[in-house]
Parts: structure tokens; sequence; C-alpha cells
DNA sequence: CATCCTACCGAGCAAGCGCTTGGTATCACA
DNA sequence: TGTGATACCAAGCGCTTGCTCGGTAGGATG
């Protein structure tokens, strides 16, 4: 451990802050998480929370900002550019479906269910970030359109699959039959059919 | 109006109440929602609801009650068991699409949405009647994985397609570019490729 | 050595919550 | 005309909520 920042706990107070938060507000949701409940879990009393946010909300807002950017990381460092539309379609499924399923799956799942819970300053601050997330999914499917690999409107599309990935933090189970991949290759037969690309 | 029931307002103050709950709680959450705002909103005092309802938590079991069985009516008035299966699947897509999007869309968001805010018993009771729902899903997804129609898994496809159908409650707009019918059709194109069926 | 800053404690406030209780007006029915 | 049931009002209880505030221990800095 570091000299300063440690007077109770395991690292900065301020981020296992967040990451209990983002645990409870999944496991309970934002308005059945009180100040009190993260408080006990990080070992610190409800008050001394208002020295580190001004606000039950700014949490919500700094798990969701935190969400959002490395999710937009993500996407950054698996899509190459050079690639054909089906492969960048593949590309981006698997960073999104893969990041509703992994490590920063709960907070994908806050920043997706919690988010008529952000005040409307938070979320068009928020809006931000994720029309940056969604320019690459509109370019690889219109692309999939014009070449005839999907059939239908491209934004319809966006919208079904955005659904159908993040309805899977409902019931994807690690320890189950159906892989992360597995899952991600039916998504990809399933809007672009033909053989499966790499 | 009839002779009795009515000291204010127009109809049963139950179904009415029923009513205005299954639009506060779509709107603003379950938990959000509180027994004053919506006494207020019937036009009653905030204690007299526990005259018609035991706790706040049996207003929500009883707005997924209705909503559940009347999506079952839907589905039973709209599925022919004699079509082919994927005749039967475009049928029990339009349906549930018909269902989360027409007038029984709070209810359904309702549904879905605030099913972790239901205690786990009233969770137990309700699962009987959705398994009950889900059935001609399982049986015509397995026939089109069956006969070819369908590639991958069908319990997958079952999952992917109740998430795209559900997240379009927060896009579509009745007045928008897209019908009902339209979206059923493209969704039906996705699952199962080919030419769409009646 | 004094001063400042950071990180926290301990106590508690004001507001809001779900729900209870006791009472009353209105009806159906005997 | 009396009785019981129904639908509601008026008041408020006990508790929890997000948040405030004065104080303090300890490291860093002049």
């Amino acid at each position: 451990m570091a000299q300063k920042d440690i007077r109770n706990g395991h690292g900065p107070a301020k981020s296992r802050l967040l990451n209990k938060a983002t645990h409870l507000f999944r496991v309970r949701g934002y308005e059945r998480t009180t100040v009190r409940d993260l408080a006990r879990e990080v070992g610190i009393h409800s008050g001394s929370i208002f020295h580190h946010f001004s606000s039950k909300e700014a949490i919500l807002h700094a798990v969701m900002e935190d969400s959002l950017r490395s999710l937009l990381d993500r996407q950054e460092a698996a899509v190459d550019p050079e690639a054909t539309a089906r492969e960048r379609l593949h590309q981006l499924i698997r960073v999104e479906l893969g990041s509703h399923l992994g490590e920063s799956g709960e907070a994908m799942s806050v920043l997706v269910g919690e988010w008529p819970s952000l005040s409307a300053e938070s979320q068009k601050e928020l809006l931000i970030l994720r029309d940056r997330y969604e320019r690459p999914w509109e370019q690889a499917l219109a692309e999939c359109v014009a070449n005839g690999d999907l059939r239908g409107d491209p934004v319809v599309a966006r919208k079904l699959i955005a659904g159908a990935l993040f309805h899977a933090t409902t019931w994807y189970r690690p320890d189950g039959a159906m892989s992360l991949e597995d899952i991600t290759r039916q998504v990809v037969t399933m809007v672009v059919p033909g053989s499966p690309a790499g």
C-alpha cells in the first residue's frame, strides 16, 4: 500500500465506493440502495460518503460515466476500421456482448437499467458519449444494407440487436452450455445470414 | 354508471387504481411512486388505498397478474395451432410486439421492468403463468430448428428475441416511419431467413 | 513548530415513506 | 327502521431516507 489514501480498507476510498455502488445498484436497484447500505459495505459512516460525492445521484453518474468510457475504450481496441462491414459487425457484437456479460457487466446493467434514475442534466451529458459509441454501429449496419448482407432498416436492426444483447444479462450464465463466443456467433448468424465471418 | 361503486370519479375505484398505478409504475418506477402520488391521481386519500389493497406490493402484483393474463388471452386468440412452425413464430412475434407497443404496453413494461421489485413469493406465483406463455414459443422454435428454418439454439434464440422485442418499448414511436407490422416483419426476417410467411 | 488539507467520525435533522386507526356517509337488505 | 357492509376521510405513528454539520486525527508543506 502507498503512503496516503488508506485509512481503512484496501485501495483509494473513492474507487472502492464506486465499485461497491456498482454492485449494489445492480443487485438492488438504485432506488432501493441506501447510502447507509453503501457506507456499511465500504466500511465508513454514511455521512462520510458526501465527502467524496456531492449526492447519491452523483455516485450513479460517476458509475455510468466510468462504464461508458471503458466501453468506448474496448470498442476502439476491438474494431478494425480496415475490416469489411460484416467483420466489423461481428467485432461490435462481440464487444457489446462481452461488456454486458464480462467483468464490466454490472456497470453496463446499471448504465442501461438505471438510466431513468438519472437527472435530465446528467442524461444529456452522458448522451454525448453514447452517440460516439453508436457511430461505428451506424456505419457498419448501413454498409451491410448497402452490400446486401442485411435486409431491412439498419436503425431498427441496431435497436433490435441492442435489446437482444442487453437482455442477455438476465439469462446468461458463465458456467452454462453456451459460451460468450457461441452466443456472439448466433447473433451474427441471425443478423447477417450466410457463412459466419471471422 | 351503475347503482353502486361510484362515490367519486368514473368507474370502479379498484380498476382506476390499477390503471393509474400501471401508468405511474411505468413512468416513475415502482420504488419512486408513492402511495400518496397514486392516491392523488385517483382522487382519494392515501390511506384509502389500503381498503382495496393490503400493501403497495399487492398493487404491483395485481398489475402484473392482469398484464400476464391478458397477454395469455391475446396469445391464445392469435396463434393457430394448425399453422406451420414458421407461421406460428410470426404470430407469436406479432402478439408479443403488439403487447409491448400497443395499449397494454405500459403494463408489459411494468411486468418486465419491475420484476425484481416483486417479493419472492409473488414471483413464484406469477412464474406459473409465464411458463404457460412460453410453451408455444418453445414448440415453434424447436420445430423451426428441426426443419432447418432456424440455425442455432432455440432457447438462446427465444432469449434474444424476447430482449429485442421488449427493448422496442424504449425506442418505438407510433407516429414514426416504421409500423408495428414493419418491425414484426423485420424480426421474422432476421430470425428465420427466407421469404416472409403470412 | 504552525498551518493547512484530506479523510473521516458521531450525532442528528427535516422530510417523506408505507401503513394503521377510528370514525362517518351511503347504500342494500331485512 | 334497524343492521351490516362498503367506501372513504382525517389524522398521525413509527421508521427510514438523503444529507448536514461540528469536530478531529494525521500526513504534507511553509
